[in-house]
Parts: structure tokens; C-alpha cells; sequence
DNA sequence: GGTAGGTCGTTCGGGGCCAAATAGTAGTAT
DNA sequence: ATACTACTATTTGGCCCCGAACGACCTACC
């Protein structure tokens, strides 16, 4: 019996369910399948929400308020670890950094022993908007999770942290 | 005592007390923000890796994949559906669907009954190369979660689907 | 049968995203 | 000193992304 049947039909909804019946000869495993779509569908679904219901109101991007979130956190840095912080590639963190220096929220400064390499900074600005931004987010997360346990929470963070590890670990090899 | 600081230490990684300690002032419910941020990083983490080793080879961006995926499963649609299906907004469909025509992947065909509509469906080269990906994709899916056992992933699906039913029920209202 | 209101896909503008190519800088070996 | 190598942020090109505006179209009501 191919993996793809062993799955109970009680812990697939109806979409999954379609998938196995017209994907039968591709035998796929549905269990993988049907844990990582739902990273996807749930990500977008809840990034969607915090766009539109938090973001938005503040005129800021979700990069933008990921970079600002993260200056905020770790405080200032250089642009390389910066972008892998907020896991966005250089290219893009150059025209995120454009956005937020023109709206005064952070700054480039240039590090005087090495001229290749820029170090950013908030601005007072910058450091009012993530304060006032990220309690509405984490309001928000609040309300997502509403239907989940402390219990829950904290069991889908820590099979979503083995989900990250391995990926990772994948990627550097 | 506030509920940020009412989560044991054993369930948060370093990064979640770093920002305990720089945002305690704000008192953020920390174990909604791990769930909420894990499903984030797992999301981007995952999608890159299958879009560096599974869609790049094909020439294939994410949405692209996405739609010839959901027309597989669910068959000839109109482009509403579909943008629905697929998760993009009806202007990103637009795109997607030129260059999916254009490499001769997908077609549009007019409504007869209705002009303003259009029905996509997969030309055989788009049910083929689907065909062709979707295994693909899927053993990356397994490899990903392949220090989870069943139980787990079905677990993690589990609250995972509850948190997107959640937000969309945010959504509607 | 004309027209008002709603719905369809598309277009447009501003931005984000990556990889690859580039320019500038630093260190190091010759 | 000079090349060579390695690293930095930036620019470029192609695609994706959304919301708003648009034109074409359908339908119901007058």
C-alpha cells in the first residue's frame, strides 16, 4: 500500500482529499504535502491580514516594517546582516533602505575603516513608528491564534522551528 | 505579572527573549508572536529553497507553479476562481497568465455566454510539466519535514488550518 | 429600449523580489 | 608597486504583487 493511502481520511479536509484523488498515480505523500501547503495558505492568508488591517495604515511595507522591526530588536547594523536578518536578498534591502531614508525612518551611515560597507541606523522616527506599529501587530498575531491554546501555540512554534532547522540545514549543504 | 512574562523560558529560542527583554516595556503576548513569526520564517525559508532546487530548473516562478497546480487539481476555470485558488490578487493573475500563455503552458479561451469572462485551462505541455514538478516538489515537502513524524504533521496541519480559518473569518467581516 | 448598477478582466503606478552583473574597496601575494 | 582575489553595496532586468482606475459587458428596472 503506497504512503499516499495510508493516510486517514479524518486528517485530510476536502481539498486534500481532491489532491489524492487526482494526483493517485503521482504517489505523493500526503502528510508533507498537506503540513507545508498550509505554511503557505496560512502565511499568506494571515500577511494579507496584517497588510491590510495594520500595515497599511502606517504606510509601511511588510519589508519595510521587517527592517524596522528588526533595527529595532537587534539594533543598528551593517547592511549584509541586516538583509539576512530579515531574510530579504542585498538587492532588495538597497531599495527597501531607499524607501525608508526618503521617509526619514532610518539612515545610512558609511563605516569609516571600509568604505565598501554602510551601517544602518533608525532614526528617532523610525523608533517611534516600531513602537507604535508592532503593538498593533502583536495584537493582531493575538487574534489570529484566538482558537489556539497557549499549549497549541506553543507546540505549532516549536514544529514550525524543526520545519525551519531542517531547511536550513538543508540549504547550507 | 503580565502576560509576557508569563512564558517559561523553555519555550522560547533566543531570538524570542531577545525581544522579550527589548520590548518589555510593551508588553507583547510573546507566545502568539512566536507562532505567528515561526510561520513566517518557515514559509520564507521553505519557499526559497523550493524555488532555488525544484521551480528554477523548470523556469518556473511560485504563482506560475501555483496555478498550474490548482488547474490540475481543480480543473478548467474562470480567472476569478482561479486568482481566488491560487491566492493572488485578479491584477496578478493578468500577469501570470501572459507568461504562462506566452510559454504556451495555459490558455484563455472567451465565455460565449458571457464576454466578459474567461475560462483558463492547461494545454498538455502544462499538464506535463505539473506532472513533472508536483513529484518533484513533493519529496522536497518530505525533506523539509523529515524530522517530524506523522503525528506531527498531521498535528502541525492541524493548528495550522485552524489559525487560517481564524484570520479568514477575520477577514469576511 | 434606455439607463443605472454591478461585475468581469485588464491596465497602470508604485513597490518588492531575486540573481547576475557592476563599481568600488580592501587585503595579500608577488 | 602591482596584480590578484575577495568582498561590499548598488544597479539592472524580468517577474510578481496589490489596489485603484478603466472599459467592456450584462442585467434589472423603468
Amino acid at each position: 500500500m503506497p504512503r499516499a493511502f495510508a493516510v486517514g481520511d479524518e486528517e485530510l479536509v476536502e481539498a486534500e482529499r481532491l489532491v489524492r484523488d487526482r494526483m493517485a498515480e503521482l504517489d505523493l505523500d500526503l502528510l508533507s504535502l498537506a503540513a507545508v501547503s498550509n505554511v503557505f495558505r496560512t502565511a499568506t492568508a494571515v500577511r494579507n491580514h496584517m497588510e491590510r488591517d495594520v500595515l497599511r495604515r502606517h504606510h509601511l511595507s511588510w519589508s519595510a516594517f521587517t527592517v524596522l522591526f528588526v533595527l529595532r530588536i537587534w539594533g543598528s547594523q551593517e547592511s549584509r546582516q541586516l538583509a539576512g536578518e530579515a531574510g530579504i536578498s542585498g538587492g532588495t534591502l538597497t531599495g527597501v533602505l531607499d524607501t525608508l531614508e526618503r521617509k526619514g525612518l532610518a539612515e545610512r551611515r558609511p563605516v569609516p575603516e571600509d568604505r565598501r560597507r554602510v551601517e544602518v541606523s533608525l532614526t528617532a522616527a523610525g523608533t517611534d513608528v516600531v513602537e507604535e506599529v508592532m503593538p498593533a501587530f502583536n495584537r493582531e498575531e493575538a487574534l489570529v491564534t484566538g482558537d489556539l491554546t497557549d499549549e497549541e501555540m506553543a507546540m505549532l512554534a516549536r514544529l514550525l522551528r524543526k520545519v525551519l532547522q531542517t531547511t536550513e540545514d538543508l540549504d547550507s549543504r
